[in-house]
DNA sequence: CTTGCGAGTGAATCATTAG
DNA sequence: ACTAATGATTCACTCGCAA
């Protein structure tokens, strides 16, 4: 169940793995409130701070109707420095309680995002993409004194330089994309209808709130289930209603009570998806090791076959250790592809094939028969 | 004539409007030779500074070849303190020599480009748009570890902020735009094939030539005829060729001489626009519906060209911003398809044809050839 | 003449684990 | 900490040449 706390008096959140109810707001200052997690136990923050809009006068249809643009006090900073302050407490938070393994994303337009993307690296944050949200159905600039403001901006950075070990779910979100690799630029529609939540009196409740669907591809490329995920600035809770939907665990942070008010009851009315449609895709770079030795040991490969390539120009000895043998060379089936192809590195796997009855058979699908039979 | 010019031993250059041919490359820092130009006499500044890639190891294709990165000393920054003075120092040199009302444009990636905004914004320079230049054709993600990255972004950005009295010419672009604003998100392909400048090995000249229809989409959105366009990073001389071209003076500063040598040649050998394709025009607001100017942009039709009806009754000129005229008259294809017939409306796109070897092709036609490019 | 195929390439912060 | 070994991985387009 979802529930509110107000203030920092309790301790470290009780998060149990596999619970998928395991969501919360925690109703306050962020930098304050994550300040109660402990070190290095997130593994997904997406945030979407306050943009620092600067709007100096009303701005105006062609009809003369007030456009409803964001004047809430949170989004008011008296200046840059200011602004830049804010940012830095705020990042450092979130840098504190991520695991090395974690990511971090960020949303803004060109208000904010420049200001945003140089702390980032300030603060030794690794840039891994900036990715552009392009809005199919942008509001139209009115005066036309200027293009279209069509897109909005996320930076995708890990904790560290180098940035190694993140989550991405590279062949999952490539499958799901006719078979290509997904781009930098996405397109989605705005947040509109139904899922917009709305007051009492019809108005929408929040100026800025997210579609699901992006937060969807975000939590899908950047996390697996039942990771932690957190929101610095939770709003109506669009980052933790998709992380629950998604079978991931959530902690958002929000100052203002009545937008947590509404992110719980909305959190609380999701209904996780099954486990089969959110499980994790085992690819080949994730799957259990299975060294080429192993094929011999159970039988798919005899000492003293021969390996070749799919034009059958190369030709290659099995030894019963699990080395091969080029000529004179003895190595494994890696450095003896490279070799036979005067390359400095070879994918074995995929390279090498054994003769059947039925033409010529990847080794890399005898690996496969062999995992099958060790699950 | 483009000249270059060593050394910062020259006076103010000497620019008379009306000359097309006024287009000159300085060899040298940009930041010393911005300092003999006088005060505020730059109408458009269009800048291409290095992205500080911070390129660790080589990059490898799946088929082992060697990918050719960016690995020019001109890209090597020791720091991001550095990046970010040598940053300050070349917008401050920029900011004195524009005008008022003039306005400047940076691309960069997320390397460099969160530095630029946020210095832009430091040096009160005014934020108008962040525009993202997406590429139909980049380079995949090789290791399939993040998100294929297929785009970079522009800022443009008028001198103080307020941005009053800056060139956007919202009716033409509009006009070229089938009638719509234009977005914030800009499709098109890398500076490929006989546009790209090739060494004498066929290597590329250059690692980072931009493509002209960029260019010009930029110089007819925020300048007009005989306006000063300088660029810091002129390299190959882009900026240059398409300046000329479209009838507006130019100064490129560049360090290299070898690449300077080579854009005065480039330069040299265009040949500006005929007046009445590039002629600014002021018509009231008009209101209708679908992209032209990609026709232009793709090299499918040529600014200066004519479009006939099916039974060449009528005629109109093709602009460069993508507008086209009927005598005295310029409007999208739709509104001046109609005009021809005397008719309220009019589909453009299946009343106009170009004149082909073949007989007459209905420029649907080719609009689906670039949705074609685009997908 | 057109069509098909193979090779080449573009601003890229492009790996993880065992020893 | 480091090195060495293992192993995973590409999209859109252009050009040249063969058929």
């Amino acid at each position: 169940m979802v529930e509110s706390r107000r203030g920092a008096s309790h301790r470290t959140p009780r998060l149990t793995p596999n619970n998928h109810e395991s969501a919360r707001i925690l109703v306050g200052d962020c930098v304050a409130q994550m300040a109660t997690l402990p070190a290095e136990s997130v593994d997904l923050v997406f945030a979407d701070p306050p943009y620092n809009l600067q709007l100096q006068n009303d701005l105006r249809r062609p009809d003369d109707s007030k456009v409803d643009g964001v004047t809430d006090d949170w989004d008011k900073f008296g200046s840059f420095k200011e602004y830049d302050e804010f940012t830095h407490a705020w990042l450092k938070a979130c840098k504190r309680v991520m695991k090395p393994s974690a990511t971090l994303w960020v949303i803004g337009s060109y208000h904010n995002i420049f200001r945003v993307g140089a702390i980032l690296q300030d603060l030794d944050f690794w840039i891994l993409n900036d990715v552009v949200w392009r809005k199919s159905n942008p509001m139209p600039n009115f005066r036309g004194r200027r293009f279209t403001n069509a897109h909005e901006t996320m930076i995708w950075a890990s904790r560290d330089p180098g940035g190694k070990g993140y989550t991405f779910n590279y062949e999952a979100l490539k499958a799901g994309n006719d078979d290509v690799q997904v781009r930098s630029d996405w397109t989605f529609p705005l947040c509109t209808g139904d899922e917009r939540l709305k007051n009492s009196d019809g108005k929408k409740l929040h100026p800025t709130q997210k579609p699901e669907a992006l937060l969807a591809r975000v939590i899908l490329s950047a996390s697996r289930p039942d990771d932690l995920v957190i929101d610095p600035f939770s709003g109506t809770g669009t980052t933790g209603a998709v992380a629950k939907k998604l079978g991931r665990r959530f902690i958002g942070f929000e100052r203002d009570p009545d937008y947590a008010k509404a992110a719980i009851k909305r959190i609380n009315a999701v209904a996780p998806l099954e486990a089969p449609s959110i499980a994790p895709f085992v690819t080949a770079r994730e799957a259990q090791r299975v060294p080429f030795s192993a094929l011999i040991e159970r039988g798919f490969i005899s000492p003293g076959a021969n390996l070749v390539d799919s034009k059958k120009r190369h030709k290659a000895l099995v030894r019963a250790d699990g080395a091969v043998m080029l000529g004179e060379k003895v190595g494994s089936i890696h450095r003896i592809g490279a070799l036979a192809q005067g390359l400095e590195a070879c994918n074995g796997w995929t390279f090498w094939h054994v003769e059947t009855r039925k033409g010529l058979l990847p080794i890399d699908d005898l690996r496969a028969k062999v995992r099958a039979e060790m699950n």
